[in-house]
DNA sequence: ATGGGTGCAAAGGTTTTGCACTCCG
DNA sequence: CGGAGTGCAAAACCTTTGCACCCAT
C-alpha cells in the first residue's frame, strides 16, 4: 500500500511519519491527479490537521521531494506544484498538457523521448538522467466552447 | 540585421528603442547562447548604461517578451531566464540540456516532438501551440572530470 | 501637452530561516 | 537526554507597482 511505502522511505531516512506529515501525504494521495501548489496543500491539510503551519508544509514537501516520494515542478506562474510519485518508471513518461485558456493541466503518456535521449548521449556526450516536457495550447473543452 | 528587426517590432507597437532598451537588447544579442537571468542582464547592462534601474530591465524584458522578441523560461531554480529569438521556427525545435553538476545549459535541436504533438491532438483533442522540453543530467565536461 | 519611458523606493507573493518549544524513543 | 519535528514570526528572494519626473514629438 502506498502509505506503507511512504512510511518505509521515511524510516530509511530516520524520519518519522508524524501526524502533520501524514496529513500532507494523505492530501497528496487524495489529489494525485491535481498538481497542487504548496498553498493548496496547506489549505487541504488544514482540514485534516487545523493547527499545522505553512512552514511545516514546506519543510515536509522539501523532505518528501528529497526522498523521491513526490515530484515538484514549476510552470513559471510563480509557484511550484507537487505530485506524488506512483509508478516510478511511469513517471518518466508522463507529460503535461497545460491549457492557456483555462489553466487546466492534463496528462499524456509517451516514451518517444527515449529516442532523443539516446541521440543526445551519442551526439553530445551529455548523459540524460531526467527530463521535463510540457505542452502548451488549448484543451478540448475550451476548443469546444469557442466553436459554439 | 537583428537590431533593425527589433526596432521595427518596437515601432509597430508604438514603442521606442530608448538607450536603456537598446542596451538591454545589446546584452541579449551578445549573450544569445547564455540564458541570462534578469539579474545577469541588469549587471551586464549597467556596464553599457550605468544609471539604469532594475525595474527598467524588468519592464523592458516584459515588453520584449510580449513582442516575441525574446523568450522567457523558468528552470524552477527561483528565477526566470531570457534568450533572444533568432530563427523563429528554429526556436521551437531547440531544447535545453541542464547539467546538474555545474549548472551549465547546453542546447540540442530535434523536431521529433512533431510526432508526439500530432498524436496528442489526435488522441486527446488538445491543440498544442508550444512546448518546453528540458533534459537534466551530466554534461560531457563533468563526466570527463569524474573519470580522471 | 501628451504619451511613452525612467529611477527610486515601496509593496507584492512565494519560500526559507531562526528560535524556542514539544515530543518520542 | 537528544535528535527530530513543529508553530510562529521574521527574513529572504525575485518581481511588480506607484509615483514623480523627463524627454521627444
Amino acid at each position: 500500500m502506498l502509505k506503507e511505502w511512504v512510511r518505509n522511505q521515511l524510516e530509511k531516512d530516520s524520519s518519522r511519519l508524524t501526524p502533520q506529515r501524514e496529513a500532507v501525504v494523505d492530501v497528496l494521495i487524495a489529489n494525485a491527479d491535481d498538481h497542487l501548489s504548496a498553498e493548496d496543500i496547506f489549505i487541504h491539510t488544514k482540514k485534516l490537521y487545523p493547527e499545522i503551519g505553512l512552514a511545516t508544509v514546506y519543510r515536509n514537501l522539501e523532505l518528501l521531494e528529497k526522498l523521491n516520494i513526490i515530484h515538484r515542478f514549476d510552470y513559471g506562474d510563480g509557484h511550484s506544484r507537487y505530485e506524488i510519485r506512483l509508478g516510478d518508471d511511469d513517471e518518466h513518461y508522463h507529460h503535461h498538457l497545460i491549457c492557456q485558456k483555462c489553466g487546466s493541466i492534463g496528462e499524456f503518456k509517451s516514451d518517444l523521448l527515449d529516442t532523443i535521449e539516446k541521440r543526445i548521449a551519442a551526439e553530445t556526450g551529455f548523459e540524460v538522467t531526467d527530463h521535463c516536457l510540457r505542452f502548451f495550447g488549448i484543451c478540448a473543452q475550451c476548443r469546444e466552447k469557442v466553436k459554439s
